[in-house]
DNA sequence: ATACTTACTGACCAGATAGTCATTAAGGGA
DNA sequence: TCCCTTAATGACTATCTGGTCAGTAAGTAT
């Protein structure tokens, strides 16, 4: 009665791989990380592998891919469902995304971009038609609402809605590169951020609280 | 009069060998760079690199370092010689440093201290020691001089200095990643995000401008 | 039980590449 | 002009690694 040596589990085998190739691209980055480790790190052989994706970079790609999908899955059910003013938007579910963002593993995700996004165009456009026009779009009307509302002047912010996400951008930089030395407390700095935004464009004409 | 087949230039060459590596790494990362590509970059055999640099690491951390320095020399200078006030400092030098940035070649060590910071401890900490602890320190003692003469009220910006230059950093990474396709205007982003944050800083008590 | 399909393995290969070193020749000093 | 130091070369090697494939065994249908 010998173990039997391997299972086969076609259905799990990919988000297995995918799963601990993503471990192995944040510690090393795509080019410094070895197949052989990530096929061990999965428990898996490397032929199996190449079984199921066909090039290195193919799995980079689907590493990307996979985890991206949800992340946006989660962002747009949040926007969607909400009823609250733009400030309270602001205030609650927007600062709660920044502030967890840095701290998730998706934070690795923004590395790997970073660093492999110039040698993977088709990547970068992925990612912007999936991810980052979708959230420019979110911000924009959520400011438009605010103008609309009377709760917020007009300003730059309606050309410029980055500058909205920008200080999260920031701690997440931050997170990967200073990390172990250099704490940043990325909860308070984005409520500091929240706030200032709201005194920026706070409308005058309205009464607005003087928190 | 057959051309001499090299000349010996000892002065001149390590700079001429990380100036190609800037180039090389810019283009496809550390580690998918080839030393030998570095080598013809600069004219010079791969065998006179290693002369001059005892390993491919040792090579990287000397293209960092290297462009750093003069980098933050030419900072420090700007801030020195400022006799302007803290809301003319933020719309001119700063603005201009934060409008030039996204465009010069000093965006590739960003990238290439995202990528492989992780991977080298020792260079975040130089880079932590001799440029992000001077830049916040001299944007804090910025607030703290706005605030002194009440052009500034206080605010959260006088512990996260960071919310100044977030844009900054958010420009070079766009740069970076989306730079073909999807161009932003850098220059009137940071200009935007400098009213905005004087707008959230002015100090009510005193008569700013009421631009 | 038996036959059959296919998920899975692991040894293997071809190409690439970091780093070495024996050799060459530039150029300054006597 | 002739050394002599050393900047510079480039062929060479030991090693590593992405990708392949012939073979093995887990599960399934009959």
């Amino acid at each position: 009665m010998t173990a039997p040596r391997f299972q086969r589990r076609k259905q799990d085998r990919p988000a297995e791989i995918t799963a601990a190739a993503l471990d192995a691209f944040a510690e090393k980055g795509f080019a410094a990380t070895r197949v052989d480790d990530v096929a061990k790190r999965a428990g898996v052989s490397k032929g199996l592998l190449y079984l199921y994706f066909k090039t290195k970079e193919e799995l980079f790609k689907a590493v990307i891919r996979s985890f991206v999908v949800p992340k946006i899955d989660a962002l747009k059910s949040n926007v969607a469902s909400s009823e609250l003013s733009a400030t309270e938007f602001l205030r609650g579910p927007f600062l709660e995304f920044a502030t967890s963002l840095p701290k998730s593993p998706a934070k690795v995700l923004i590395r790997l971009l970073i660093a492999e996004g110039p040698r993977h165009p088709d990547l970068t456009a992925y990612y912007w038609d999936n991810v980052v026009s979708h959230g420019l779009a979110a911000l924009r009307s959520l400011i438009e609402k605010g103008v609309r509302d009377g709760e917020f002047r007009r300003s730059a912010l309606d050309e410029f809605p980055q500058l909205i996400v920008s200080p999260v951008m920031f701690s997440v930089i931050w997170a990967i590169v200073f990390e172990a030395h250099h704490k940043l407390d990325s909860a308070r700095l984005m409520e500091a951020h929240v706030e200032l935004l709201l005194a920026a464009i706070r409308n005058p004409a309205a009464g607005g609280d003087p928190s």
